[in-house]
DNA sequence: ACACATAATTGAACAGTGTTCAATACCTAA
DNA sequence: TTAGGTATTGAACACTGTTCAATTATGTGT
């Protein structure tokens, strides 16, 4: 039995993401459950029920953990001085890179089926939100200061991008490269952008 | 016990592949299993494996059946006679249609987690790419006649609508209407591909 | 130092899953 | 009528998430 005041309960929420994210990482998704990461921390499961509510919240603190991944990778590659498409076809490319080379982590982050009861925590969708929200500096100066509309275009940009990168990396018709990727998306991103460009001149 | 000449295979097949169908619209991907299938035919399980190879092979049955239906809502709506740009949206169109009053079939569809080991049957595969085929016919003349960029135009394009299908409809952020859905669709479409064009002018 | 209360940890139990396979029940052809 | 072949069964297995009484270790008060 592992000592009460080994690790505190931040600690062992603290391992239990990270040696999740390990398995999911190494195994893949499916062959990932709470039973196995209580085994890797050298707790039992019921241990785990005491620090998160239950499994989806075990697994949102994972994905939650990728995401910030993916954030960091886009703030490390973006900068306020960039011309407004160039940093979003590099967002795009972080998205992409992400899913690339953490392919596990990001199957779990995407494909997961959420049981239908219990919602989507708060905490959890404002971060989605902020990847989102990131990319909107950059689109607001596009339609000429509509706010609402910049949000919209994130949305689809976000939206076209993760679709590209879903059809090229799960290969239901064949895996792409990831500099094929690279090429759809800034394609897209491009093509869409200045298509609108050219549509509100008119 | 059910008499042995109550149905044939081909006869189980079928029924099996629509209780399938039928359970996970009604009571959502997440209470869908091969047991209740059974159940639901009045047979036992390992009937049905008898006539599948696997829990896999018959989710991959009852998506094809998916998919089939989406093929027809697109035939039924599109002619040779449209204008190219307006047939592609109207496609698009019918994949959000479809997604979005089929909500928990389409999840099926396109959320499953397959396992790694066995991959995806040849006959699925084709149908998926079918999908795809269709749609270049209208491509073809808005590049200049060039197959291969046709292609990737396609597949950016479902790619795209699909992505924002499921940000749209899998309530990440939060769920869209139908209306919204399809406008988005529409602005994509539109103006990806007058961006696509203009650049091809220059 | 000892006893008590508190809280962390366990592990068995439950209902469910996909999958396998020997035994059984059935049909057909001889 | 009987024998052969096959469709069908249902128990068994190793898993899954989840719950919860029992156990154990701890910190506190005396």
């Amino acid at each position: 039995m592992a000592r009460r005041n080994d690790h505190t309960r931040e600690e062992i929420k603290e391992m239990a993401i990270s040696a999740g994210t390990q398995i999911i990482e190494q195994y893949g998704f499916n062959n990932f459950s709470i039973r196995k990461v209580a085994k890797k921390l050298g707790y039992t499961v019921g241990t785990l029920y005491n620090v998160f509510e239950n499994y989806n919240d075990l697994l949102f603190h994972i994905n939650s953990r990728s995401i910030d991944n993916i954030t960091e990778l886009i703030q490390c590659n973006i900068s306020d001085e960039m011309e407004n498409i160039e940093a979003l076809k590099a967002m795009g490319r972080c998205y992409l890179e992400y899913a690339s080379t953490n392919f596990n982590n990001w199957i779990a982050l995407v494909e997961y089926q959420r049981p239908d009861k219990d919602n989507i925590p708060e905490w959890y969708q404002k971060k989605v939100a902020e990847v989102f929200s990131d990319s909107i500096k950059f689109i607001i100066p596009l339609v000429n200061g509509d706010i609402e509309k910049a949000q919209n275009v994130s949305r689809v940009l976000w939206g076209a991008v993760h679709g590209i990168c879903i059809l090229g990396l799960t290969k239901r018709i064949g895996k792409d490269n990831i500099d094929l990727l690279y090429k759809k998306s800034d394609d897209l991103i491009e093509n869409y952008l200045n298509g609108l460009l050219k549509s509100g001149k008119n």
